[in-house]
DNA sequence: TCTTTTTATCGTAATATTACAATATAATGG
DNA sequence: CCATTATATTGTAATATTACGATAAAAAGA
């Protein structure tokens, strides 16, 4: 089949999943880090750094866009990436609580 | 092509990706998020919560497991999951560190 | 041993993802 | 207007993922 069945997951657990998918590759990582460490917006210097091309690039950006994860303005001829910090901060703090819900069971196996 | 050019990026970016990935399904996480409310091991109650078949289960459970997220003991006839605490833990602080690491900038657009 | 129960694996179809070349688009400077 | 620069989109090939039916495997009880 190859299709997800999002209807018969709730609503938080495939927010979550979207988000979590949206992280879920090294170059999409490597782009949010140099995006943080940049400590401003990065305008075009992503292609030069990692080692793919230009249009693989600009498809990672579009998915983190989609995600709400980063935010992408034009500014002359490039497009300056920044972090989306509520979106961020969002993720963040749901994830927070989803690892922080699990202690550690008296009876186990 | 279809392959993630996995020996461009660090090793804790690849890491990092890994557990993400495993995590970034709707089933996957309803099946971490059942064995953390159950607060023990799960045996075998999964297939009949989620609305997927037992072979699809399976899957994300070996998905799961692959990842370190969670282990399986044999107990008689069922097989009872856990989360794998140690991975837990050491997702929880590498992700934590990474969304910290984001300060929100002063110049930015 | 035979049956039952539970989980894993295999095979397969449908769809998604990853990557890149080629090309389009959009803004700037001459 | 035309060339340049930066990014997006399109098309496409290779591979991965998701889901399920069918079947295998493994342990327990009759």
């Amino acid at each position: 089949m190859g299709l997800t069945k999002t209807e018969i997951f709730t609503e938080g657990q495939n927010r979550l999943a979207v988000m979590l998918k949206a992280m879920a590759h090294p170059a999409r990582i490597a782009i949010l880090e140099q995006i943080i460490n940049a400590n401003t917006c990065i305008c075009g210097d992503l292609v030069e750094e990692l080692g793919l091309a230009q249009a693989t690039i600009s498809q990672h950006l579009k998915e983190l866009k989609n995600a709400g994860l980063i935010q992408g303005t034009i500014e002359g001829v490039s497009v300056c990436y920044c972090i989306e910090p509520k979106t961020w901060e969002l993720l963040h703090k749901n994830l927070d609580g989803f690892f922080r819900s699990y202690k550690e069971p008296a009876n186990c196996c």
